[in-house]
DNA sequence: GTTAGGG
DNA sequence: CCCTAAC
């Protein structure tokens, strides 16, 4: 994709030609002004699924393309482009479209339900469900339990799958196809959608398709289990939704590249997904970006918050609302991405999140003897199956690099939050402190009743678990699992910081949680009834410590801060089409309007406040200034640097003319003087 | 709530 | 990006 190049600097006319600046110049001194100004227009999809908002932005494409749109005239060209690129773009992306439209039409909203079951279901569940007789009956029921266990797992995992899907992840050009023809272009396209909203799915790069198999850390897993399984019993990583031992469902467990501090319960979870993401991935939220009720996610947020890590000195309790906002973000631009065709790939993802011990990898040679009365029972397990690996790196990174951070986010997943359930003829054995015996195994049959699975290392306080009656661990396959960010060492990022397109995802959550973005998300259409998603989601508020086998991990985060202490949001550069997108609107309005270049360029970006684009306008004038060899991250075009120097130095003269707060009259007067 | 500017 | 003063 290249970028495409305005046709001239003299599009910069910023007061000049019948189509500029809609709106008179409002000086600095003119606050009042605001109150006059309106919205130029309503964000397209405050109401509206993405669905609708692609067929939205489609219509309007197109009919840029013949200009219909005069208030848009500068951004013309590049529409045109861009619904060029929509009509080209439309058979490859039918596929997507068509797992988008299946759900949309089928939940008939864009709620959280927007996925289908089949869609979310991991492979091994099904497997699991055909291997196992009797929990064919059940699977139905399975399903939509497993999609409410998912729904619950939903405040522990928005964080990195947000992260994994964003807006970045598309614009840094590792997706697919010529996805990139959208935001290319896209100015103006801002106007009309998110870049979520357009998102088609990269694929990674890097997918070990659960096939991948890590000998190497088979002993270190052997140390930790000294049991055989049976070939059936083990369909992967399983949490019991009931399971009172099982702290795990209530949450991912995103490994760490520092194979630590681990918290027992999933608010400290949650905290160290924020951490995990403010220090590795920047994640996608926004104030706006709600999707949960009230309901849903206020104890759940309160609850994190208790554990976050301050890094601030002092935050206003206006902050602490707004970190409220950025988790339902993080879910919501999750959810949002989940709806936009890639389904497909999000249920993979969702799969990948399965810790898989397969018959094939998972093989385990057993002995029995009876030397004394103790009969002692030695297997080894020749090998866990890891799961699905997903990893972004770009194209530029070196081979070495790569083998890096796939190897980095092994060792994440393995030697971080790892702890192994136990299942017994299908039921997962809580009881640590039973014997073999006492749990019935060991007996002849335990190859085939007998396994073990892959869960995170976190746990949630049993007595929010909703006590479901199902207990068979299949059913709760489908909750999540740890999520691993590993940035390449070599990564290009400065300060720790590191760019979303290098950012490694395992096991990103699949979860469709419609209408985030929007206002609409607190309608709970759909199937989801209201009731049952604040269910889900109250199991995920883990306040207590509990685990008893996590508790000496737990000291580690109890740091109570003040809980009006805010995260930091995480830094999301922009994107070249988001510089065009501000150097455009800037060169309309001029500098000082910060308000309405937002409302103008990024109203449906909602993690970029005018604040931001001012400051992102302040580092461009500063990028355009210095030598090319001193500016870092993702290369802007000079010819976007021209025009942010060209509008800078216009608008700079215009408000030195205004400064004088002389009128034209005066100033001529002075003149004459 | 916005804008401007320092951190 | 954050924070704050000044509107």
């Amino acid at each position: 994709m290249v970028f495409q190049k305005r046709p001239s600097s003299s599009e910069m006319e910023p007061c000049g030609g019948g189509q500029v600046a809609e709106m008179p110049r409002v000086p600095k001194s003119a606050r009042g002004k605001r109150s006059v100004r309106k919205k130029e227009a309503p964000s397209p999809g405050q109401m509206m699924c993405a669905f609708d908002l692609l067929a939205t932005v489609a219509g309007k494409l197109l009919d840029e393309g013949e200009g219909s749109l005069g208030n848009m005239s500068a951004g013309a060209p590049a529409m045109a482009a861009c619904a060029k690129d929509v009509r080209v773009k439309q058979e490859q992306c039918d596929e997507e479209m068509k797992h988008f439209k299946h759900d949309v039409t089928d939940q008939d909203s864009c709620n959280e339900s927007a996925i289908l079951p089949h869609n979310l279901f991991p492979r091994s569940v099904n497997h699991a469900l055909n291997e196992d007789p009797k929990a064919k009956p059940d699977a139905q029921d399975k399903e939509s339990s497993m999609i409410s266990c998912a729904k619950a797992e939903l405040g522990c995992n928005f964080g990195a799958i947000a992260d994994r899907w964003s807006p970045e992840s598309v614009e840094s050009g590792a997706f697919t196809g010529d996805a990139a023809g959208f935001h290319k272009n896209a100015p103006d396209l801002y106007n009309l959608l998110d870049p979520m909203d357009v998102d088609v799915k990269p694929p990674p790069l890097v997918s070990s398709d659960s096939t991948g198999e890590m000998p190497s850390y088979g002993d270190k897993i052997r140390r930790s289990i000294s049991l055989p399984r049976g070939p059936k019993g083990v369909a992967g990583y399983a949490v019991d939704r009931d399971d009172d031992d099982d702290k795990s469902s209530g949450c991912t467990h995103p490994s760490t590249s520092t194979n630590r501090d681990f918290r027992p319960n999933c608010t400290a979870e949650h905290s160290r997904v924020r951490k995990l993401l403010r220090k590795v991935a920047p994640a996608r939220m926004h104030k706006s970006d709600l999707s949960y009720s009230d309901i849903e996610r206020k104890p759940s947020f309160r609850n994190k918050k208790m554990h976050y890590t301050r890094q601030r000195t002092q935050r206003s309790t206006f902050k602490r609302r707004k970190l409220f906002d950025r988790h339902a973000v993080l879910a919501s631009e999750f959810g949002r991405a989940n709806g936009k065709g890639n389904t497909k790939v999000a249920g993979r993802d969702y799969h990948a999140a399965t810790f898989e011990a397969n018959k094939g990898t998972n093989s385990m040679a057993f002995q029995k003897s009876c030397a004394s009365n103790d009969c002692h029972v030695k297997l080894r397990i020749k090998s866990f199956k890891v799961p699905e690996l997903l990893v972004e790196i770009p194209e530029s990174a070196t081979v070495g690099s790569l083998k890096k951070t796939v190897l980095e986010a092994v060792t994440a997943i393995l030697g971080g939050g790892l702890r192994v359930g136990v299942h017994h003829h299908g039921k997962k054995v809580r009881d640590d402190s039973k014997t073999l015996i006492q749990a019935g195994i060991g007996q002849d049959d335990m190859l085939d009743n007998l396994g073990f699975s892959l869960e995170p290392n976190c746990t949630r306080n049993p007595s929010q678990v909703q006590a479901t009656e199902d207990t068979s661990f299949l059913e709760t396959i489908d909750t999540t699992e740890p999520l691993a960010r590993i940035a390449p060492a070599d990564s290009s990022s400065k300060h720790g910081e590191v760019d979303v397109s290098q950012e490694l995802a395992l096991t990103p959550f699949a979860m469709n949680y419609q209408g985030s973005d929007h206002d609409s998300a607190h309608s709970h259409g759909g199937f989801s009834s209201p009731d049952k998603v604040s269910t889900n989601s109250r199991a995920l508020v883990p306040v207590s410590p509990a685990d008893p086998n996590a508790g000496a991990l737990v000291t580690v985060n109890k740091s109570k801060r003040s809980p009006e202490q805010g995260q930091r949001r995480i830094r999301r550069p922009f994107s070249v089409a988001e510089v065009e997108a501000l150097v455009l609107a800037v060169e309309k309005l001029g500098t000082g309007r910060w308000r309405d270049v937002k409302l103008r360029a990024f109203d449906n970006a909602k993690h970029r406040t005018y604040v931001d684009l001012k400051d992102k306008w302040k580092t461009l004038v500063h990028t355009a200034s210095i030598s090319p060899q001193q500016r870092r991250g993702e290369p802007v075009p000079q010819e976007l640097l021209d025009r942010v120097l060209a509008a800078q130095a216009y608008w700079s003269q215009q408000q030195a003319k205004l400064q004088p707060k002389t009128p034209p009259l005066a100033e001529a007067r002075l003149l004459i003087t």
